[in-house]
DNA sequence: TTGTAAGCGTTATCAT
DNA sequence: ATGATAACGCTTACAA
């Protein structure tokens, strides 16, 4: 069994030291004549010399590899995600792998270990498992995807729920409707009360009948969005009158809800109008499509990537930063002008 | 700035020798005295020690991590595929990493450099711009996932599309469809000729008159989709009668015909039954819900992982193997008895 | 059971 | 511009 060449092979075969290969490896700015690279480079492909990464990062303690590591990897939310991540650390050499814990914390505590064992340069975190202490220990550039206040100590880049809420209900006000449920989430993850409290608010500065008798809390997924459609729109529900319009704290209970509504011969949009968040691709596939509310998922990514490759390079001893992005209405055939 | 401490300075914490240490962290069943055990133990408390797997990876030539190669991860396909492979690597103590080449052919090299240079112990992939020379270049425990008869010294674990062309055919023939038309995708990926020969070679077994005029190849998205059934169904198209069913190559061309007959007012399944191919999220969320031909997806990603296990521990000498697992199908709302 | 010492393949420092 | 040599932190014979 051969084993694989090393600088050394390649430094023998070229007739030069293993210094010389190393500086041409590089290749960065390390002085080698034109006529001795040549050497080395053809020793090289003689050899079918393969670097070692393993070695090389031992010494340089850099593996221009960073982690993506996220909670769920069947959430569309994540693609677009990680291209924005892609695009920038592409441009500087880095690789971005995904570390997919799948809602296990024992999984993202194996992979942040991982990192912590000097396998990555930095990590980028949707955490589940993991809190603020736990992140700093590992001493290591971390920036945290998503809204978290509970992470004071890390840079995060989230968009803005609460505004996007906000800007959904004016959008269907505006259209006319004045009794609006809410759905929201009882989920894997933490409740996203920035939605409710967006729709609280809302209520009270339009002067909307927006309370909790026309929010439902349900399970995050898309039985969940059904059911609690058909609890909003039940006879026997406790609602003086049934709402015109819901809001979903996402695309997959809007989807549920709207199969329902479907089921109920509820006519979308108009009987009902449905607007759920996110915009995940299943959301152009139904009829009609559905109106939501799109996080700015590429950019979020980016801005993530940006801010990790700064806490890499600066020492990071600037104060962690917290960036909130907008979200951006698209309108789609699941809303109409209210009902009279 | 203190540096991390390394196995030597809990040797010296401890009071021991430093292979001491490195036997008690390895935890196999090196035989240390328990209460020597307990002092390194606490040494390593004490200091904050944390294991540099990169040095030890230098010696022992191995990550325990993997890398799972695809090209898209925004395709809902792979989240089950890589369920199915992390469960089956858990057990074993190794990682698994996705590295996600947008559809770009310069990533997935240097995706497979990385590889071949030590950072990972296996490769699972689903290549697109590398051939079966060139992987085998990298002499490295791979395993293909998809069915392809291109890569004759690669394991490979796919799914029968074939078959499952057929067994969608007979579906519909047995709700008495004669005509059916097959959307084909033109795509990133090579085209699904083995829908094709499926819809053929049914035709020629069943005497059901499928051929070229009945197929119509568009772009592999949910627009193309849409075209294709409109051209299906076209008036002016050159077809005897336009079909009562139709079978896509894969759900988001099955959404998008979905889509395009609502638009059209044709009613599915009353006038018109589609099947899709996949299984993926956004087709039971449509109405009607899709029916479609389920890949068994987590059972390919894990029998993927058992492939490359075997060939990662055994040298791995045995011949190539070929695994194609069938497909399920999903019977729901888009298909019914064909119209009279 | 524990220690000694020789690597693993690279990079970095210091000469030349 | 190039070479010698000492790390980097760990594992693993082999010896004790």
């Amino acid at each position: 069994m051969n084993r694989r060449p090393t600088i050394i092979d390649v430094a023998r075969q070229a007739g030069v030291s293993k210094s010389t290969v190393s500086r041409v490896i590089r290749g960065d700015g390390a002085s080698v004549r034109e006529a001795t690279r040549r050497r080395v480079e053809e020793a090289i492909a003689a050899l079918g010399y393969e670097h070692n990464a393993v070695a090389s990062s031992l010494r340089t303690e850099r593996t221009n590899t960073i982690m993506l590591a996220i909670p769920d990897i069947a959430n569309p939310f994540w693609p677009d995600v990680a291209r924005g991540v892609q695009d920038v650390m592409d441009e500087q050499g880095i690789a971005v792998v995904f570390a997919n814990s799948d809602w296990e914390g024992r999984r993202e505590k194996a992979f942040l270990r991982m990192a912590s064992r000097n396998r990555f340069d930095g990590v980028l975190i949707n955490p589940i498992a993991t809190d603020n202490d736990e992140l700093r220990a590992l001493s290591l550039p971390i920036v945290l995807i998503g809204s978290r206040e509970d992470f004071p100590d890390f840079d995060t880049v989230g968009s803005d729920s609460y505004g996007a809420a906000c800007q959904a209900l004016d959008y269907l006000a505006s259209l006319g409707h004045r009794r609006i449920g809410l759905i929201r989430g009882r989920g894997k993850s933490r409740p996203g009360y920035s939605r409710l409290r967006g729709y609280l608010d809302y209520g009270h500065e339009s002067g909307l009948p927006l309370d909790e008798s026309y929010v439902v809390q349900v399970n995050f997924d898309f039985e969940g969005g059904g059911q609690g459609l058909r609890h909003l729109l039940s006879p026997s529900a406790p609602l003086p009158q049934p709402p015109t319009a819901i809001l979903a704290a996402n695309d997959i209970l809007a989807l549920g809800a709207l199969q329902a509504a479907h089921e109920l011969d509820v006519d979308v949009p108009g009987a009902l109008s449905i607007v759920g968040m996110d915009d995940i691709f299943a959301a152009v596939t139904t009829t009609p499509p559905l109106t939501t509310m799109a996080k700015p998922k590429y950019e979020i990514g980016r801005k993530a990537a940006g801010m990790l490759l700064e806490r890499m390079e600066g020492g990071g001893q600037e104060r962690p930063q917290r960036h909130i992005l907008p979200c951006t209405l698209r309108k789609r055939g699941s809303t109409g002008p209210a009902a009279l």
